[in-house]
DNA sequence: CGTTGAACGTACGGGTTCGTCCATTATGTC
DNA sequence: GACATAATGGACGAACCCGTACGTTCAACG
């Protein structure tokens, strides 16, 4: 609409331009994110996200097909973006329970941080996880927890320090439950018991017992 | 449109008749809440449940005002079942690790065998606990748990069995954030990590986990 | 047995929402 | 600089969905 100055300085596999699809397709994506996170699958309208977005509502069914595509793709995006986090954890060096502590202290501030994230999962389970199931991309990016995970007890069971009756999956699920309960379930909480889960005081209380809670329970008595 | 072939026979304060209101509602909200729990609140279709009633859709306006209306009834009627269940536990007589070990019991399976309560509170949570919060009936029927969980750390505390750190409704959460995690969430888990949550020995191993990762928290050292 | 109010059914109107049609501008290529 | 293709905008239609207007049946009571 304006000018376009910029020289198409077009590198041969570098794009440059004033039509400019990435920009178009995060930015639709990013709205999304917050509607659909909002207001839940059928509850966001395409409308409205169209209306935020700079540009239209043919861009959303020209780039992602429809309503269901762009709500897929929502998904896909905030599973990639806090899985990247956890991936980039580097804990071969410390000693498992340190270890342990870390994982736990990721996944507490991952989902703290992520509110987005954690609604866009309750949605989803809401809705059977149906879209889920049809994105092979999210299953890969999950397992890489797991394999954390298993190193963790494997070295500490060899130190001698943890049980071995759990399996890797066991001890994400109970960090997760607690984790992702906090940040999902605080509204109806907050609203039934008059707390605040955030609030600073209770949110760390919240972090040392959990961690307490899983180093407890896999060290050996 | 039969025939009507009951006796109007009506005790003084007894009604009995084919116009049934109770019969009508209790209809009503049965279906609503499978829709409601199916397709969430903006999912579910007015025109759906009342298709799936003996009735028509004027009786759940006539009645309940509207969609919001019948939400509330729906998730207060919810509330209320399942913390009935609750308030039936009679734990004095019990020593507090063993009273303890039954509260999370009952958490565990009053959500794994209540999945539409479990969906409805995800719902809720989604909706910032807008309704819930209008509902101030089911805030007074959630006070008894902690008041019984209370109870229990007193005891256990009077006994130094327990640590004196944890107030009622961190410990709560806790047994909460699990039981309710491993059924709201069964769906993207089971998606990700090709697990069935509800296959028996898992369940045990869980429901066993759970209980000891909480006890063993309390127990002081 | 007639009246009155509660309980119920039918049909529809008004607003909303998804998706598409057609036209227009930008970009890369020869 | 002309042409093919990608990117974009605006307007619109058809289905859907909530809530209600209006009419009918049922139960208690004199």
């Amino acid at each position: 609409m304006s000018s376009s100055p910029s020289p198409r300085k077009a590198a041969a596999n570098e794009r440059r331009r004033t039509n400019d699809p990435e920009r178009t397709k995060a930015d639709i994506l990013l709205v999304a994110t917050e509607e659909f996170a909002a207001h839940g699958l059928s509850g966001a309208r395409v409308d409205a996200i169209a209306e935020r977005t700079r540009t239209s509502k043919r861009m959303i069914y020209y780039y992602f097909g429809g309503k269901d595509g762009l709500y897929l793709a929502v998904l896909e995006k905030a599973y990639a973006d806090i899985r990247a986090i956890e991936a980039a954890l580097d804990l071969d060096l410390l000693d498992p329970i340190e270890a342990l502590r870390r994982v736990i202290d990721q996944t507490f501030e991952n989902d703290d941080s992520h509110r987005d994230f954690v609604r866009l999962v309750s949605i989803e389970n809401i809705n059977q996880a149906k879209h889920l199931a049809e994105a092979p991309s999210i299953r890969k990016i999950n397992l890489r927890i797991i394999e954390i995970l298993g190193a963790i007890l494997e070295r500490g069971r060899a130190a001698g320090l943890f049980r071995s009756d759990l399996e890797p999956i066991d001890v994400h699920m109970m960090i997760s439950a607690f984790c992702f309960f906090r940040v999902a379930n605080r509204h109806t909480f907050g609203a039934i018991h008059r707390v605040d889960l955030s609030e600073p005081g209770r949110r760390q209380k919240h972090k040392q017992m959990i961690a307490d809670a899983v180093v407890g329970l896999l060290m050996k008595k």
